[in-house]
DNA sequence: GCAACCAGTTGCAATTCGCAATCAGTTTAG
DNA sequence: CTAAACTGATTGCGAATTGCAACTGGTTGC
């Protein structure tokens, strides 16, 4: 797991050489949408069954370049809190693009593409507004006080309207 | 290389199942913006050097996933000519994102970073134009025309500009 | 004819992946 | 107080993937 290895200095090779796998970018995808912090939240409570050890390795690697942080959880001697940095809430361009794209061309289901399409829909100002969200939870930042429900909760009371109603 | 073993139908999931390694996402950049269209060309003429077995493997996927096409060159009885489908072409936006990202936050090198920056700034309606221009080189679509040199033309300029001004 | 070029394929060693079991400390229920 | 459950991982191991180098069978240009 040493970083010896750069293949190009250029950026897409980069962000390839961190993301570059099937699974950091669902652990991403989990912390941002799913709102898990815990270790055991993402390793139970996802819908594809990451094992332990390959959650551990991704998580290393994703504290290793930044893209979040670990600190102990207060209540509890053992948990950990994993947060997204700026750097790892700036990926959720990355993921709205590329669920709209799996959104239009693969056999998504319907309860786990609502928010694709929701997403797909905002367009960039809904993720600016889904970012600064993640840096209120995530980072602690204040943020204006906004008039209706959070784009957050948007998401997920349209997940829950699909998987409640069909 | 069967695609029985589907984890989710989260269209996140589904995309990275096509294209979450390190490799099928630089192949489809060098065709976009390095013109690359004949397995030599791929192999050879680009930044990280991919070995032969590694590109064949995964032009082979994305032939398969109808991301890109395969059809014999009429001037060489052994050369294949890939284009984008629409569908590969529509992945501009996601890395277009992806090289926007890493350009804020990796060592993106100078020459292969410009790219990036040009393309960041340009916005989705820098996108779509040049979403159109793949269109008319790997589809042969019609394109109305347009005044001034095109967008994949002032991308390769800005890049030699780069290489031979430093 | 022959060298260079074409799109791959093959063999093999090294690495990574994925599953299951396990671990040691912590908290909770009774 | 004790036992069970929960915490974030770690370990062992077989299977799959990766990466390098050599090679194949054919085509093209000189």
């Amino acid at each position: 797991m040493t970083d010896a290895h750069q293949r190009s200095g250029c950026p897409i090779n980069l962000s390839l050489e961190v993301l570059g796998d099937k699974w950091s970018l669902l652990i991403i995808r989990d912390m941002m949408f799913g709102n898990r912090r815990h270790f055991r939240e993402l390793l139970t409570k996802s819908e594809e069954g990451i094992s332990s050890n390959i959650l551990a390795d991704r998580l290393k690697t994703l504290l290793e370049q930044r893209i979040i942080t670990r600190e102990d959880d207060p209540t509890h001697k053992q948990k950990g809190i994993y947060s997204l940095t700026e750097q790892g809430i700036e990926l959720l361009p990355v993921l709205a693009q590329m669920a709209a794209w799996g959104y239009k061309y693969l056999p998504v289901t319907e309860e786990l593409g609502i928010r694709a399409r929701l997403l797909s829909e905002g367009g960039p100002k809904m993720w600016t507004e889904f970012m600064d969200e993640l840096r209120e939870s995530h980072l602690g930042a204040k943020r204006r006080r906004r008039s209706g429900p959070s784009v957050g909760e948007r998401l997920q009371a349209a997940y829950e309207s699909v998987v409640n109603g069909r």
